[in-house]
DNA sequence: CTCTAGCTGTGATTTATTTCACTAATTTAT
DNA sequence: ATAAATTAGTGAAATAAATCACAGCTAGAG
């Protein structure tokens, strides 16, 4: 299988979701049009990138559901369930540990981290919660695979760099500030919710001086 | 000014934030190799960004942070305080309420809103909390430019119609599900944060098997 | 005052991605 | 059974973006 191109990767991923809430409403049989109506895409780029998975080999009529589900499931890996550790127990932290998207039978939260021993006392939890000077053990004992950061901005990286040497597979970032590791083989996305949200400001603020200059 | 390419304009929301930070530390005087390690990305990009503004003639000898990110800032409208109204306030919706990156010179979270009558009433927060119903004549009133969407999935649709429908301007997604509207002059991002660590994952099961197959 | 080192600005090139156009396969209706 | 309609698969073309290479500018040292 020749490497998958990283937006088709982000799309496969976004198909998934797709899939998994067309077979939730019992439709059994889509296509690519109808695929790409819902992922706010081409039917094009749809049968482009299913074609990075392979042939499938059903050109008369549409994909199955549950068929094309399973092809990406198993071509991304999704089936096998991922360790999640959330490291800072502040708002963000908390709504992360209960959010439904990290507990199902893709991902579950196994443990939280903080380095204030307070509030690891007096917090209610459905996760156990560890010290921060635990984390390199913890991680360990665990097995957890990925690391959801939600602390300050200038911790984020030191606990990044922590991580990684605990042996971690990956980390998404919620602080606002970039993280990086030397060890290119450790995948990190940094997701700024306020940079998402300055796009947003942007690309309206652009749209209107060109509405002035046009 | 031409218009500027989607991922350039990403990139300078980033180099703003980053301009931000070097600021208060007082780093007065930068360069475009050292905004490329900040930024993970090359010098030449950094340079072709900035140049999309338009240009600034200081050729020899780098870049003045406070005056690049007045550049920035004035190119995107960063400097005009922005409204916003958060929908939902369960785990997600209360942290995003208080998040600091929502509740700085840039952004000032100035509503919430939620269906659950009882919620409204025995929540404490520091924002002015209001029934569902009246989203449309709040957002006028309290002119509301931007809605951050913090609803379970199977509302997100409807409530983005609403809000629509009520002149907003742009709307974040927090659901994990595509939402969209036929106005395409409202700019829509839908930010799902278990599809960021789908393809994190995704990525490194790709590797792996790249591995096992090399 | 001149030379050098370091940096930006930018047209040209390369690479990556999307879009297109057409073929082949399958189903449905008659 | 055949025609018509629908849909996937895919090499080719077009578009978009990243990268490069180098000319030109600036500041500071000698």
């Amino acid at each position: 299988m020749k490497s998958i191109p990283f937006p088709t990767l982000q799309r496969l991923c976004t198909l998934f979701q797709i899939l998994t809430d067309l077979k939730k409403n019992t439709h059994l049989q889509t296509s690519s049009l109808e695929l790409a109506a819902l992922c706010g895409t081409t039917a094009f780029t749809i049968r482009k990138d299913i074609a990075t998975l392979g042939v499938t080999g059903n050109s008369g009529q549409g994909y199955a559901v549950e068929k094309l589900m399973q092809l990406i499931g198993n071509s991304l890996g999704f089936f096998e369930k991922k360790r999640i550790g959330v490291i800072g127990i502040g708002s963000l932290g908390s709504a992360l540990i209960k959010h439904s998207g990290f507990n199902n039978n893709e991902f579950e939260v196994v443990a939280a981290f903080d380095s204030n021993i307070n509030k690891i006392e007096t917090t209610k939890a459905v996760v156990p919660l560890f010290p921060f000077y635990q984390l390199s053990s913890v991680v360990n004992r665990l097995k957890i695979d990925y690391g959801l950061l939600a602390v300050p901005p200038d911790a984020a990286q030191g606990v990044t760099d922590k991580l990684v040497e605990s042996g971690i597979k990956g980390i998404i970032n919620f602080a606002p500030i970039i993280v990086k590791s030397t060890d290119n083989t450790i995948f990190i996305r940094n997701v700024d919710m306020a940079a998402e949200l300055r796009i947003l400001t942007a690309q309206n603020y652009v749209k209107s001086i060109e509405h002035l200059h046009q």
